[in-house]
DNA sequence: TCAAAAGTGTTCTTATTACACCCATGG
DNA sequence: CCATGGGTGTAATAAGAACACTTTTGA
């Protein structure tokens, strides 16, 4: 066997070198009503004007988690965000210009925080409902899917739900996002019974406000008390 | 932004291509009471001497699963092995001649099918207890606890344990596989009637032989029954 | 006849499901 | 006073956990 890990022909290290990687981000936002994800336009070919998940190539000296980092804050301004790899995508011919292969994350994001940037402006970024998508670049479709899996199995096994909420929420705001992302319904009481005795929410004894019905109290997520859970052996399950 | 993506400088080029990208393999097998793993150990620098998991720079022509499946063949000469991506790594100083980022993959192989071929044989491959491994070159050491946890996972969720079993096993053979893989003890009584009511295993009316007790019933995996059952939304839950 | 592992059921506790009505508010 | 969504409990069923003795075989 050659390889880097042992020793190679030195015919061979060009044509190993002729590669490339990059990031792809499939930014995740919730409105109340939909799972979003923030798509760009193309500006530039391959793919020219088609829909596309945001991503770069990876700079030399910089981590891949870095990279997506950068990504996702060129395009919304934001940090600190929840961020997950997923997959390496690596087919031969999935990029026209060369050999390329690209390391897919997610990012769940408020969408409240997100305004326009002037590299989103510029790119054309958008929210595009994750039950509308349509065809997309490269394989981009395919990367959507496997982190919208990855995202349903994630959202069931770690409080990871709440990165798409404001702080401050309702349990039917909590309920409906849950049900945009298994993409089926809940009982009411079930749900309440279940989110409540993990005593994971803070009732911030605050009701909504504007609304032309009885209004819902508020909770926030109690990451501390979570993690104080987790380290006795607690794991989140929904 | 620039990027593949979008276009890119020319003077960006040639440092953006100053990579390469590499699969390493965790292979799992088990051999009636541990979890092991195969290893070999480095001929060449860096790390010579190393015990370090196997792996090879990915071929410019060569999708990323079939590198991984031809680093096992190599070693083990077994084909058609359960294969599972697990995740890339690439911090940017995690090899020392260059910008490497590797994709982590792990096999599930019978251990009784893997014979020393003279690729493994010239490269001291043997098989270690998981939970007995040394310092690894490179980031291996990470890679192995990262790949094991997500067989923990794995295993509970879907039939892949017996993938590591010969075709025939006893319930026994079984339950300490899992137990080997979760670390864990696992009750007798309620580990049969769980993994029986499901209706998975074929009860094949043939006994242990050469044993100095009372032999026990073998069973083998009936695949097609298990993707029928898929097929109507069973999920695999252990 | 002994050693060693195979095989087998019941009870208790906990989690899950299904389900319908009254309440508080703004317009 | 009406429309809208908020909020609440119980009973039935299913799943999980704890637990100990008898059986079969080879040596």
């Amino acid at each position: 066997m050659t390889g880097i890990n042992g020793y190679i022909r030195m015919s061979e290290i060009e044509s190993f070198f002729k590669s490339a990687f990059s990031v792809d981000n499939v930014i995740f936002g919730f409105d109340g009503s939909d799972l979003k994800v923030l798509l760009i336009q193309r500006g530039a070919a391959p793919f020219k004007g088609k829909w596309a998940l945001p991503g770069d190539l990876v700079y030399p000296n910089e981590n891949l988690d870095t990279a997506a980092e950068r990504v996702l804050e060129q395009l919304t301004g934001l940090r600190d965000v929840y961020l997950e790899q997923v997959k390496a995508f690596g087919a031969v011919n999935r990029h026209p210009l060369g050999r390329v292969i690209t390391i897919a994350y997610y990012s769940l994001i408020k969408i409240s925080d997100f305004l326009v940037t002037p590299a989103s402006f510029a790119q054309s970024a958008s929210w595009h409902a994750v039950s509308e998508v349509g065809e997309l670049a490269f394989d981009h479709n395919e990367i959507l899917d496997t982190c919208l899996k990855s995202l349903k199995r994630k959202v069931r096994r770690a409080p990871v739900g709440f990165e798409l909420l404001p702080p401050k929420f309702t349990l039917t705001e909590l309920q409906q996002l849950y049900e945009a992302i298994l993409d089926d319904k809940l009982d009411k009481r079930n749900f309440r019974k279940k989110i409540l005795s993990m005593n994971l929410l803070l009732d911030l004894n605050e009701l909504q406000e504007g609304v032309a019905h009885r209004p819902a109290k508020l909770y926030q997520f109690d990451r501390d008390t979570y993690e104080a859970f987790v380290a006795k052996g607690f794991s989140f399950d929904l």
